[in-house]
DNA sequence: GGCCAAATCACCCCTAACGGGTGATGCTTC
DNA sequence: GAAGCATCACCCGTTAGGGGTGATTTGGCC
């Protein structure tokens, strides 16, 4: 650590990104009335932005979705593919999921919808400062349902033995019964009992309805 | 509405739950300070938070995890069974992800960790208010791995034409030839055709490793 | 000790599905 | 007019699938 005058705080480097210079304005009016951050640069563009960031190393890159010349999503990508150290915030008013979505696939660490509170945006700048994750509430939900979708109440049991469980999970992942019996170190006709006593029980008679069921109870990701 | 006196706000109606009183009372003062927020109940078990919760309807409930006689994931699945409309906020020390899950699979619209700022407990408060949904930045990371592993980027694209994603999906669930041949309203021998460019394209010669290409792709689940 | 469910394995049957070919025809699109 | 896509046909041999029936062992439970 190199020594700092007194009373001299130990800042977060932001640069912000937005196409609109009003809108860039405003941010870094409001950004720099906090003493913990600095803007220490700006952009109009998505290849400015990444210029911006290569060049400063900021703790966080403020980026908006609609810019010229790179979108805010492709910017925030590269970004994170070439300096991972830098914390992406998307700050957009594009409320449809599919950038939302797309943020967090590239990488974003948050998304923060310009309709929101600039006590918002300061929230989420701290919490993603902190290794953390701040997602505009308006759209986390689309996110919770989709894992509470895709993750249903473990409990709500099935009529299966754990080993039943098991041989249900390969079959429904494409394995042929003497590869399961392989995989297991079983006799085939062992899998092949296991099979009939899973059709029995779940009163299913193809696999089709068999993946089915094994995606319904989540066992094909895990 | 009914009129109100001048300078009344329709606050939002709290009720909060956790076994210990100081914390409690300390969350009553933290929130009363606030004039758009009332406590209109508290409680120090889950099942006193259901009855308080079917007793005075609040707009919000703020629960701990850690109680006697039911916790606060079994109660937010009752309160959200039974009263819908109550917005439950698990406000608990347990960074576990576990509990997490659990907490938006019960249906609660936010998670926020005792270790917090308060401020992020009125944001978090505010947010669900408006029918939004606050994650605890720490954990919140947690989800967007989830979902970020389960919807790869579609673009990196497969060798497959549509058609024969197409039937490579149907494959994947299991569906044997004739099967996907009737449900496309195709010959057999079409289905046939497809399934050995896709073995050749993808240079894969059994169902199993076409189910794991499908699966990846996340062409199982839409 | 007796009972039951779970897990293991064996053997039979027969149909259908599977995978591997080869060849051919329209239809776009470049 | 070549290339890619989608469509269909027919042949072939293997084996996996779905359906029975019966048997053994293990472990837990009363």
């Amino acid at each position: 650590m190199t020594p700092s005058p007194a009373g001299v705080l130990e800042r977060t480097r932001l640069i912000i990104a937005d196409d609109h210079a009003i809108v860039r304005e405003g941010l870094v009016s409001l950004l720099e009335a906090e003493q913990d951050l600095t803007v220490v640069g700006q952009a109009g563009t998505g290849k400015e932005a990444l210029s911006l960031a290569r060049e400063h190393r900021p703790d966080l890159a403020l980026l908006d979705v609609t810019m010229p010349d790179m979108n805010g999503l492709e910017a925030t990508r590269q970004i994170k593919q070439e300096l991972p150290e830098v914390e992406v915030l998307v700050l957009t008013m594009h409320e449809e999921e599919a950038f939302f979505f797309e943020a967090l696939r590239a990488g974003a660490a948050g998304y923060v919808l310009k309709g929101a509170h600039s006590d918002e945006l300061l929230t989420a700048i701290r919490a993603v400062r902190g290794g953390g994750i701040h997602l505009s509430p308006n759209l986390a939900g689309e996110l919770v349902r989709d894992y509470v979708e895709r993750h249903p109440e473990p409990s709500m049991e099935d009529p299966l033995t754990p080993r039943e469980r098991e041989v249900l999970t390969l079959i429904a992942k494409g394995y042929s019964n003497s590869e399961i019996a392989e995989q297991l170190t079983l006799s085939i006709n062992t899998i092949k009992t296991h099979r009939s006593r899973i059709y029995d029980k779940l009163d299913l008679h193809d696999r089709a309805s068999l993946v089915g069921y094994a995606v319904r109870r989540g066992l094909l990701h895990p």
